[in-house]
Formats: structure tokens, C-alpha cells, sequence
DNA sequence: GCCAATGGTGAATCATCCA
DNA sequence: TTGGATGATTCACCATTGG
């Protein structure tokens, strides 16, 4: 690893003021383990976006995330991957990460300059914001690159580690992690969000566990708020930040100052225990186990079809099988999952069956 | 739609022998409602990254060869992607899946070639292949993309019964389905999988339910063993399928006769209200349900006149029902059929009531 | 102090018809 | 083609307030 001269070379643990690809040029050639990269997605507005209730989605309308097209944006997007590249060590890797805007753009140019895509993640947010005009599904996910340097690399990767935080299975390509809010959202004095794009510090946390060792030097060429210092450093990991706007350097300084490096014993996480998975009434008829056009029978004998959306159809009544459960019966409300039954060999099965083995599947 | 024409040109609910590009060209420009692609990965690409002694390739030819290699790749989406384009209605839409090979040059592509990306969607599998050798994340999810053949089309989207499958909470971007396996999956009469990559029909209900409407085309330039066209037959889609290799087509062919179409019933799905008939608030008045000169109240407690000609009147404001709403409450719109209330027997009821009333008579 | 009700908000390419 | 009017549309979580 060579401590001392990374001492002697590089401002370690420290926020460069700056344009990323200027104050990546001036740092020495392979002496990075791996760098974090949150880059501008160039989200293309339009209009103001309005919820239901009327109030203003404050969506992300900031200069740095302004491109004239993809043309534009591409060279950037060259420009700083291959900055990057230099610096990073033989066996060094980086992580990107991005939404549908950019982040084929990121992943076609990683390919091209010679990373060699080791996964894409996807991170599932327990908490997205969901879509307001109903004209597209919900944006529920972003998604990372890890790549390393060149093909035949012997990047890291803390497998055991990663399985331990995952109940002690394999941990898969897809992580479920909840956007930042709450405390560890960062404020303004007016009590505004400081960034508008503050990621989560668990999502940190477990690509660095994932891909650094201790000691490891970590570089953010887009360092914003500093959540990679601040993970990096209670991990007990060197970070190198560059951040063009002073107001989020500001901020970022401050919040470092605050933060510690967990002892050991500190690296402990506390884990939620799961619930039983929801398991919707559609995906069974999507899935087969039951078909469009089926009848289903209650245990008071009363029918209804199922559709294609996985919504019943009686005589006078249409929706969930709950509701027309509950309509039939004349009741306030009603189970579906057990008060209805589909045939088999000849005989009257409760669709919660159903459910259970697609439960079965996921565990 | 021009049912008629359709059946005349098009070579519906067949499958397509020959090259796809070769088969798009022949076929006549704006004739497709929906495109679902599985292209290949290109294994000729990374089977050319290695020598033939397994050796490392030098840094300077490898950069040379990977670029050459990409670029075959590209070239050969370009074309396909290109040819499939001409052939898409103006508000048609496509469904591209791939993995991190090669979604990130489809994405790319796509936005170059003017298709607007609607929603990137990750297929979690339930039930991946483990890594076995425990040098990367588990590989448990593919990416699909929808597009629209440019931006500012009205791409269909069946919303509400989206909603539906998912127990009434919009769906999002992250859909958990499991592989295909079991009875399902096609084998060979030596019990060899049929396909390498035949996907499960789940994923392709879930596509058809909510970007088709009965009666559109669906074309499948990847066809394969025809999970597309099997699932389009059941849904009352048409399908056109078009494959290189002679033993997919026969098995395809195969499946496709045994498929049988849901019944009727079971295919309609729940609409958005959208598409209910519009009913003008002046009907109210000239059908006597409000009186020129009644008070309506709003759901904050403000109130306005009723005139006879279905306009409002409040102390500071004229106009319809929904300026005088957002006049009031200082938004910039307002859903004047469920802000405003009349009162019947000692209640206050919204006018949306009396709209419904009218609806129910039309039906 | 605890629970319920209310209000705010998050990387968003977020409408359609008719004159 | 453009502009104005209509009117459809939200999930999970956190913080605050009220009882």
C-alpha cells in the first residue's frame, strides 16, 4: 500500500476546491483504490411539476446539472472517467451511479475507455417519490456501476463481509435502502435541504465495506456534501473530495469535523426483522396459477371472474378481490385471500394457498 | 386503428423467418403499436477479448480491440434499433432488456436514434443463479427499458390496472418475477432447455398489460422460442415474430399452437377516468340539479353562487367552477368537481355526485 | 408521556382536448 | 400549430401538533 509516501503525495482526508478534471490531473497517477463518483444526471426538465394536492415538487433545476444535449454531456463524461482512470491503481475500481438520463451514457463509456464492468447495482428505494400524473411507473431505483480498471484486475471484494450483512446469503445485485431524510438529511440555516441530492450514507457504508479495506484511499471527484468522506472516515478509510460549489464545501467541513471513525466493535448493525412480503393478488394471474377469465367461487357460493389486471368482476361489482368480497357479503370489509377458492382436481382451494407458495419461492 | 388495412399488409400472428433487420425493412413503416426486444449479448464480442492461449491481451492492441469489438456491437444495434424505429406507429413504444453487457450501448442508442426513455425497469429475480465463486455481487436482476418512438408522443399506459396488479399502489420501477423454470420452461425432445434465455411469461404479461390494448401488434424482432407471441395470443394481442434460427421457430411454432386466448371477460382492464365521457357543469343547471342562485361551499369553507349559464361567482371571482376554485385557494389549478360541495337534506355532498348521476344515465 | 391526526417532502425527462 | 380551458393525480416516512 505504501503508507508513507501516500502521506507524503497526496491531501489526504481533505476537500480540493475545484473543477474535478483540473484537480484530478494534478494528483499523481495510480495512487487511488477506488473512487465514488455521484456525477450530474442531467435530468431534463420541462415544467413545474405539481402534486395532487397542488404544492410544487422542488425538483433538481441547478446550473451543474444543465447540459446543451448528449453530445455535450458525453465529453464531460469522457473527460472525467478517463481523469479518473489515471489516477486509480492497477487494481483499483470505481463506482458510478445514475438514473435513466445519464447513466447509459456512464456505463457505454466505462466500456469504452477499458473498465471492465464487474456489476451494475440497483438500488431500490424503500421510499421513492412516487409519480403524480400516473403517466409512468414509480422511479423507484438508481442504479450503479462497479467497474474495475481493466479487464483481469484483482480488484477487492469483502465477500464474506457483504454475505454477513445480508443474514449470511450471498448479497445480490439489488439493494433495498431508503433515501436520505430525517436527521441525516443536511439543512441550510433556512432549514432548506443543503443539496438536492444528498445520498444515503447506508448506501456508503456498504460499497465501501463491499470494495475497500482499511487504510484504502477513496476519492468523490463530485463530493458534494461529503457523504463519502463521512462513511470513509468512520470506516476508518482515507478520502480525497473535490467539490466545485464553496457553499457545499462548506457544509461538507463542517459536517466532517463532526463525524467519527467507529472502533471496531462499532461496525455492528443493528438489523430490522423482515415481515412477511406483500405478495399482490395480480401476480398470481400474471404468474398463471390462476387465468384470466377464471371463476372464482366463495365459501357462500358467490362467483366472480378474474381479469387480466388481477381485478375481480361479479354480476354488480368490480375490484380488488377484497372489495368485491366485502361488496357481495355486504360487509365493511373482507379477506379475499380467504374467502375465495379456485378449483383444483375437482375440489374448492383458498387462493391464499397461492400466495403462500410464491412466498415460499422468495425466502 | 384500421383493422382492416392491418390484416391486409401485415403477416400477423406469424412468425417471420430470416435475418430482423432484413425482415423490418420489408414490412411497412408506421404498422406496429408495440416492439418487445431480447437482442443477443453478442458472445462473439467478449470471446474476442481473450486470445485463443488464454493469454492477456497488451494494453495499447486491447484498447484498439475493444473498441473494434463495441463498435461491431453498436453497429449491429444501430441497425436493428433503426429498422424497428421506422416501423413504430408515431405513439408507438418499445421494450428493450439486456444486462450490464450490453443495456448500457442499447440505452445509449436508443436516446441517440430520438427514442425518449419513458422508465428503465429492473426484473429482480426471485431466483437467481448464485455466484459461485464469490468474486462479485449475485447477478439477480436484468434490466429492461421503454421508450417511446420520440419524446412528446402519447405512448399507452394502462395506469390504473398496473395499479390494480400491484393491490392498488401504483407500480414501480422494480418488479420481483421469478425465472423461468419448471413445466414452463420448453425443452428439447433430448431434455436439453429449448433456449438459453427464454424468458418467463410473467414478465411479458406484466409488459403487454400495461403499455397494449387488445387488438394492437406487438413485433418481436428476437423471437425465440415466441414467449412474446405465446403471451400476446393469450391477451388478445396481435403478434409478429421474427427469428434466424430454424429449430427456435419450430418450437415456437409449436407452443403457439397449443396457446389458447383468455376469454373476453377476463381481458378488460380496469380504465382511468380519463376515459369516461365528459360531462360540462352547466348540464347541472339546465337539467335543474343546481338552481342559479344556490350557494356552493368548498371543502375550506368558501363559498360562491351558482349562475345560470354554469359559471360561479364569489366575492372577488367569476369563472368555472375550477377558476373560481384556484382563484380562491391561490393554486394554480383546482379540480372543481370534488373542491365543490351543494347541500342535500342538512349535508354537504360534492357536485361530483350529480356528474356521476348524469354518467349512470348515459351507460 | 403517549397516541392520533396533520402536514411536509424526496435526482421527475409527469396531460389532453378543442377552438 | 398554438393557446386556453378542463380536470386528473401520490407513497413512505418523518416531524409537529393536538388531545
Amino acid at each position: 500500500m505504501g503508507h508513507a509516501a501516500k502521506g507524503a503525495d497526496l491531501p489526504l482526508n481533505r476537500i480540493l476546491a475545484g473543477d474535478c478534471i483540473e484537480a484530478m490531473n494534478a494528483l499523481p497517477a495510480g495512487s487511488v483504490d477506488l473512487i465514488f463518483a455521484d456525477p450530474p444526471y442531467n435530468l431534463q426538465l420541462r415544467a413545474d411539476l405539481h402534486r395532487p394536492d397542488n404544492s410544487r415538487v422542488d425538483a433538481v433545476d441547478d446550473a451543474w446539472d444543465r447540459f446543451a444535449n448528449f453530445s455535450t454531456y458525453d465529453e464531460f463524461t469522457r473527460a472525467w472517467l478517463s481523469a479518473a482512470r489515471r489516477l486509480l491503481k492497477p487494481n483499483g475500481a470505481i463506482w458510478v451511479i445514475g438514473s435513466y438520463h445519464n447513466i447509459f451514457r456512464l456505463g457505454a463509456e466505462l466500456q469504452n475507455q477499458g473498465y471492465w464492468i464487474l456489476n451494475d447495482v440497483v438500488w431500490r428505494k424503500s421510499n421513492p417519490m412516487p409519480n403524480f400524473r400516473g403517466k409512468r411507473l414509480t422511479n423507484a431505483h438508481e442504479t450503479l456501476i462497479w467497474a474495475s480498471r481493466e479487464e483481469g484486475a484483482r480488484y477487492t471484494f469483502n465477500y464474506e463481509a457483504l454475505k454477513a450483512l445480508n443474514d449470511g446469503v450471498q448479497m445480490r445485485s439489488d439493494w433495498v435502502l431508503p433515501i436520505c431524510t430525517g436527521h441525516e438529511r443536511l439543512k441550510n440555516a433556512d432549514g432548506d435541504k443543503a443539496h438536492p441530492t444528498q445520498k444515503p450514507e447506508s448506501l456508503l457504508h456498504r460499497v465501501l465495506v463491499a470494495t475497500t479495506n482499511p487504510g484504502d484511499v477513496v476519492l468523490d471527484p463530485f463530493f458534494g456534501t461529503g457523504t463519502t468522506g463521512a462513511v470513509a472516515k468512520m470506516l476508518g478509510r482515507d478520502f480525497i473530495g473535490i467539490e466545485r460549489e464553496t457553499a457545499y464545501r462548506e457544509v461538507a467541513e463542517k459536517r466532517l469535523s463532526r463525524v467519527r471513525r467507529y472502533d471496531k466493535s462499532g461496525l455492528e448493525v443493528t438489523r430490522a426483522k423482515r415481515a412477511e412480503p406483500r405478495v399482490p393478488f395480480g401476480t398470481l394471474v400474471e404468474r398463471g396459477m390462476l387465468r384470466p377469465g377464471e371463476v372464482l367461487v366463495s365459501q357462500s357460493g358467490k362467483t366472480a371472474k378474474v381479469r387480466a389486471d388481477g381485478t375481480l368482476v361479479s354480476a354488480d361489482h368490480t375490484g380488488s378481490i377484497h372489495q368485491v368480497g366485502a361488496a357481495l357479503e355486504g360487509a365493511p370489509s373482507c379477506n379475499g385471500w380467504t374467502y375465495w377458492t379456485f378449483r383444483k382436481d375437482g375440489e374448492h382451494v383458498p387462493i391464499d394457498v397461492l400466495r403462500q407458495q410464491i412466498r415460499a419461492e422468495m425466502r
